[in-house]
Parts: structure tokens; sequence; C-alpha cells
DNA sequence: GGAGTTTCCATTGACGCCCATTTTTGCCCA
DNA sequence: TGGGCAAAAATGGGCGTCAATGGAAACTCC
């Protein structure tokens, strides 16, 4: 496997860590990303996380703008600025950093979500929330493909 | 690692030193510049701050002018004029000029941020200021991204 | 001979690394 | 098909090391 896919939920230790699920450790294993790269999710309260795959996600929106112009370094202070490559010990833990935990509301448990190249942590609860508003939302665009006619039907995969 | 990745806030003590994070020392010792590289920012109140690569990208940039043009004099004199390479001790740590403290209103902290290729120092209150802001511009510009069709998001962030 | 440095050493607290234990998962065989 | 066994994953905790920091000692240059 080759991408981040599912979800698990995993209790945070006394020490402030928490394993990476192995599905997820073998993935990065083969992307060869040294460490969990992660920062505060732009718009929701979590953390995205990847390897090689998601720093390239970065170069490839700074690569808009020229070297030394004030909106590259905006954005790269904001983007890589804001960004940790966060350990993984021998028995595939990471620690959250405290500003990482404030941003996604988490505290003494995880949920690592799968979303293909890269995959977020949220606080369980507000997985939850989220995924049963993101849900009704497919549904209802998936209703108006339908409604579209046959030809909307091959877009409602996602 | 081999960018300058995240924002730390370090104090300088009495005698006016503070200690480079170690994970950018990591970074420069790949680099192999001895000290470190640095002049004040541009456009704002912060001090650029690098190794060999700063220097090459700084190469690139003046490239781009003709030589002996007035711009390149200027781009020229305003990134080498102004630049000094400060020492690092044993403990890994270097000691601002009074003209970078100046420009950047440093006191008696600093928070360093990574933007890649090179870093930044800030006074910690102005960096926060900086990156409420940015962060918001990178919001407005992912939305943007977003709303030009599917194929558009793969470059922002979620 | 002092002020300002530079180098070296000491302290402390966080973090990395290692090992033990528990829990879960997958597999084999009765 | 249901145990039961084995391997892997998750979890807990001990301890040594290193980063950050503070301060003393040696050194230079006026």
């Amino acid at each position: 496997m080759d991408r981040f896919v599912s979800n698990f939920t995993l209790r945070i230790d006394a020490k402030g860590r928490a394993s990476v699920p192995a599905a997820f450790r073998a993935v990065l294993a083969r992307d060869g990303h040294d460490g969990l790269y992660c920062y505060p999710a732009l718009d929701r309260p979590a953390v995205d996380a990847g390897g090689h795959a998601l720093l390239a996600e970065i170069d490839t929106l700074l690569d808009r703008f020229p070297a030394f112009s004030e909106e590259r370094e905006e954005f790269a202070a904001a983007l890589f600025g804001t960004s940790e490559t966060l350990k993984i010990d021998g028995e595939g833990r990471v620690m959250l950093s405290e500003p990482l935990k404030l941003h996604a509301g988490i505290a003494d448990e995880v949920t690592f979500v799968g979303l293909g190249h890269k995959f977020q942590i949220w606080e369980p609860g507000r997985f939850r929330a989220q995924l049963a508003e993101a849900t009704e939302k497919v549904r209802a665009l998936r209703k108006q493909l339908g409604s579209q006619g046959a030809r909307g039907v091959s877009g409602a995969r996602e």
C-alpha cells in the first residue's frame, strides 16, 4: 500500500506520546522521509501529516512566487515556519508539540485519518462531528449529481 | 532534514548570546558554511540567516540583472553590503550585532523561523503578528485555488 | 589596568533510546 | 468453526544524553 487509508484512534500516554498506526508507518517507510512532517491544517482543527509528498505540495504552492518576493517570504513563513518534523521513536511513536495539540484541541486521545497522500490527526470527538457533516455534504452533492442525468454519475466517485 | 523548518523562541542571555536551535544547526552543519550568514531582511523587521544555500540564492537573484545595472548594484548593496557572518560558539550560540537587533526590534528574546532554504530571526511579538497576517493570506489563496476547479486543489493545504 | 570578549565548565530539564508488559491480530489445527 | 498459539502492535516506564542556559575564567585590545 502506498497511500494513507482508513482511520485509527489511539491513546496519548503520560509522556505525551502516541503510536503512529502501523499501516501509516508502512507508507511513511516507503516514502523514505525521516520523521513525520506536520503542520496545523489551514482551515480545520487538525494536524496535517505526511512525508515527502506533503513537502512537495508546499513547494508547489511556493513556486508560484519568485524568490525574495514579499509574498513568497510571507507564505514560506506561514507554511515552513509552522511546520515541524516530529521524530518517530523505536516503537513508532511521536510527540505532538504544544502548538499542534492546541490547534487541534487534542488532549489524551487522537484519531489518525488517512487522506491518500497525507493524513490528518484529530481530536476524536471533533473528527466524528466533522465526518458527520462531511457525509451530509457528500450525500447532498451526490443527489445533485444524480438529478443532472447519467453523465453526472461518473464524477460521483471521490 | 535539509531545510529550515519550524520555529523556536529562545532567550538572549546577559551577554547578548542566543542559542541557534539544534535543528537549524544540523542543517547548517550539512550546508558546510562556517558561521551564520546574516543580513537585515529587505522589507520586514527581521534578520535573514543561513549558509551556502542562502548565498547561492542571492547569486541567482543578482544574475537576473545585467552586470553593472543599477538594480543589480542596489540589490548587491542591500544584500551583501549589510551582511555579516556571525560566529557560532562551542555551545551553538551567536551574538546578534546591534544593527541587526535594531532592525528587528530585538531585545531579550528571539524567534527563529524556518523558511526552507534560509531562516529568519524575529522579535517574538512581531513574529506572532506577522504570522497571523500571513496565515490569513494563505487561507485566501487556498480558497481562491480551490474555487478554480478540482484540479487546483492539489497544491493547497487542507 | 579595565571593559568587553571569547572560551570553557556546570546545571537542569526535556527528550531520545531502550526494555518490559499488555493487548490485539492473524493463523493454524483440532 | 472455535479454540489456542504466535507474532505484531500498542502502551508504560526507567535512565542516560544532549540542548539550552547561566556563569566563571582566560584573553585582548585599547
